[in-house]
RNA sequence: GGAGGGUUGGCUGAGCGGUCGAAAGCGGCGGUCUUGAAAACCGUUGUGGGGCUCGCCCCACCGGGGGUUCGAAUCCCUCACCCUCCGCCA
């Protein structure tokens, strides 16, 4: 949620931002929205007249009856004030219900820093690191897993249904070790592991944005709950409706869960084998910071990702996303790639995102110094979150980089402490 | 699944339909005392919105949402969550 004093006071400034973010019905919501906050404005100062008046005469009334006098005159009078008053009220109930439904609609504005575009060609590659030297003509992930006995298709379709798999054996222990190497990296930089619902209520979808703008991309349950899409929903709303110490800040968690997309749409080669799958396992990186730590936090967080890569081996670029192909609640976003040799083509292994304060404004999580004890303003915090990494798509690019002439993958050596040797069969 | 009991300012907790934005305590802030600190004592201390002759004034908020009433923290309905007991259960 943008904050409302901003939009009411420079509404030309916000839909400068809007528009350049490319999402459908943000800029209508916008002019709805300035209307409807000024009806309501009118509105209410009408209202509270009233309302001014009936406190008062049932206070008289009160005055009156206690001294032991009649007050059937008055409480005639204030029936009327009252009746209307409750016209007004209807309608001012409504209006209010709208306002905060617009409200909910309208995207985050992108940071200074981020290139308007207008489509995914408008983002710029940061830079591109190389990865290690690999064997001539490797194949891909899918066909040399399956041949392993690593992953088997066919079970998770039978299971489950298309885009769903059943890692194998030495596939599991490959992804075991990722997952452990990278959440104990996470921790050495000060994120506390958490383990956390993977399904979110209304109220949690909504305040990190997932609802309303999301709502076809998640998997809904019974009793109202939603599968999350990713850790950031239940990580994220750790601290919803808190108040937290502006001292204490920058709180950092990571976390493994997995995450649950339902893709709809996605068909043909790009989403073959762990390209695009429906659900998968993510190691999520979220940070609370202050106003002032948030874009170094944004920095400090990709730079993490990209180590990770590094040290893994794996050829990959950093893109810095333009207005346009950024999500409804980022200010700023990377995107990490990882190449991917048998397909010739970037996977996107991560994607760290600053969100300002538009998050905490909707998970109304606010910080003072001296944290719920204290006294003075809160301010709302601001949020990101990132992943590091995405379990799939790393696996396929190590799968495809890491082929020996000898028919074995020869893995990197920070993964020999998790995985106990050096070479897969 | 069944039966009860709860939800009140940053926290604990009291609140007969009117004098309740809400006792008391804790915490926070300021002060007195002190070489300094603690203790003690005194004062002060919720959020959001709107008006203004900038001293103030008004409105809303006691889990969410409705309703009854001249008037609701208080009565009714409804939803959510928490607790206790019973049942079931990995």
């Amino acid at each position: 949620m943008l904050d409302p004093t901003l939009v009411r006071e420079h509404p030309e400034t916000v839909r400068r931002g809007v528009r350049t973010k490319r999402i459908d019905g943000a800029e209508a919501a916008l002019d709805a929205l300035l209307l409807a906050d000024e009806e309501h404005r009118l509105l209410r100062r009408e209202l509270e007249g009233l309302q001014a008046r009936r406190n008062a005469d049932s206070k008289e009334i009160g005055a009156r009856k206690r001294a032991g006098e009649g007050a059937d005159d008055l409480m005639r009078r204030v029936a009327e004030v009252s009746a209307e008053a409750k016209r007004l009220e209807e309608r001012e109930r409504a209006l209010r219900e709208r306002i905060g439904r617009l409200r909910l609609e309208l995207p985050n504005l992108p940071h200074d820093s981020v290139p308007v575009g207008e489509s995914p060609h408008d983002n710029v590659v940061v830079h591109e690191r190389p990865g290690v030297d690999q064997v001539g003509d490797p194949e891909p992930h899918w066909s040399y897993m399956e041949r392993k006995g690593w992953l088997d298709q066919e079970a998770g379709h039978r299971i489950a249904g298309s885009g769903f798999m059943v890692l194998r054996g030495n596939g599991v222990r490959l992804a075991r070790a990722l997952e452990s190497y990278f959440l104990a990296r996470l921790a050495d930089q000060g994120f506390e592991e958490v383990r956390v619902p993977v399904l979110a209520n209304e109220a949690s979808a909504t305040a990190t944005g997932q609802l309303p703008d999301k709502e076809g991309q998640m998997y809904r349950v019974d009793d109202g709950f939603y599968l999350i899409p990713t850790s950031e929903v239940s990580v994220t709303n750790l601290h919803r409706d808190q108040i937290l110490d502006a001292d204490a800040l920058p709180i950092r968690y990571c976390a493994l869960t997995p995450c649950f997309r339902r893709e709809a749409g996605s068909h043909g080669k790009e989403v073959r084998g762990l390209n695009r799958v429906h659900q998968f396992d993510k190691v999520e990186m979220v940070a609370f910071t202050t106003a002032e730590q948030g874009y170094a936090m944004l920095e400090t967080m990709t730079e993490l990702a990209e180590e990770l890569l590094s040290a893994l081996g794996l050829r990959y670029r950093r893109l810095l996303m333009c207005s346009a192909d950024m999500g409804f609640t980022q200010a700023k976003k990377y995107d990490l790639e990882a190449w991917s040799p048998a397909q010739d083509r970037w996977l996107e292994v991560s994607s760290i995102s600053h969100l300002g304060d538009f998050q905490a404004r909707r998970l109304q999580t606010r910080a003072r110094p001296g944290g719920g004890g204290a006294s003075g303003r809160t301010q709302p915090v601001h949020t990101l979150n990132g992943s590091a990494l995405a379990l799939p798509r790393t696996i396929a690019a190590l799968v495809e980089t890491y082929q020996t002439a000898e028919g074995e993958l020869a893995l990197p050596d920070v993964l020999v402490p998790y995985l106990g040797s050096e070479r897969l069969r």
